[in-house]
DNA sequence: ACCCAGGGTCATA
DNA sequence: TATGACCATGGG
């Protein structure tokens, strides 16, 4: 690892931007919907569904499962995808049912519920480790497209990793610490929804090395 | 009008 | 294994 290290950058974005209280759901059924709902889509996007399902009293894996297609789709509609979504709602759903929910999932060791998290059709390695992070509250370290530029900007990384190559490593360096991942994770993305002061968009911005205030992209 | 957004699957070489 | 096509809405 180069300089700066992961904890020095961890409290860097900690120092600027403070806790992010993440995730943002009531719970943990909401987050795993939310996980697979935010997939190469904006928040704000997800928020507007998640409220469309909660309006039609449907925040629910048995209804989900219940429910038509079509219908779920409608109230999926302004999070994008919404057929591959709706499809892969209902996926998630009914392999969740079948294992008999959150309580009896929560009794799995970590590396197990990862591997059956990823055996359900739409359930990738980023939307699992979001649900074993933020509604298992397991020690895995999310590596999304933020994550993963920022880590190569700043020469931890060459940018040819796996997925798990750079999970295993910064969770190996790091140490299983739930809430550290966590918050580390949210400021990731808080810090990139940053906008840079001197040339927006620039794309060159790391940390400080640009931004007067400390905002880069 | 264009670009991007808290990815994943499937078909093809 | 490694690309590419595809999915689709909403905000800047």
């Amino acid at each position: 690892m180069k300089s700066p290290t992961l904890n020095a950058v961890y409290h860097l974005l900690y120092d600027t931007y403070g806790p992010q209280h993440w995730w943002p759901g009531e719970t943990p059924f909401e987050v795993m919907v939310g996980a697979i709902l935010t997939q190469n889509t904006a928040w704000t996007n997800v928020e507007k569904a998640i409220a469309n399902l909660v309006s039609h009293n449907r925040l629910d894996a048995g209804k989900i499962v219940a429910t038509r297609k079509d219908h779920v789709a409608n109230w999926l509609r302004p999070s994008g995808y919404f057929n591959v979504k709706t499809e892969r709602l209902k996926n998630f759903c009914r392999w969740y049912l079948e294992k008999g929910g959150f309580r009896a999932l929560s009794r799995m060791d970590t590396a197990q519920l990862r591997v059956a998290l990823l055996s359900v059709n739409g359930v990738g390695p980023e939307t699992a480790d979001d649900m074993l992070l933020y509604a298992f509250e397991r020690p895995v370290f999310v590596i999304d497209a933020y994550t993963r530029r920022l880590f190569v900007r700043l020469g931890l990384f060459n940018g040819n990793e796996s997925y798990d190559t750079m999970r295993v490593d910064i969770e190996s360096i790091l140490g299983p610490e739930t809430v550290l991942f966590n918050e580390y994770h949210a400021l990731i993305v808080r810090h990139a929804k940053e906008v840079c002061r001197v040339r927006p968009r620039c794309g060159n911005c790391v940390l400080l090395d640009c931004c007067p205030a400390g905002l880069l992209s």
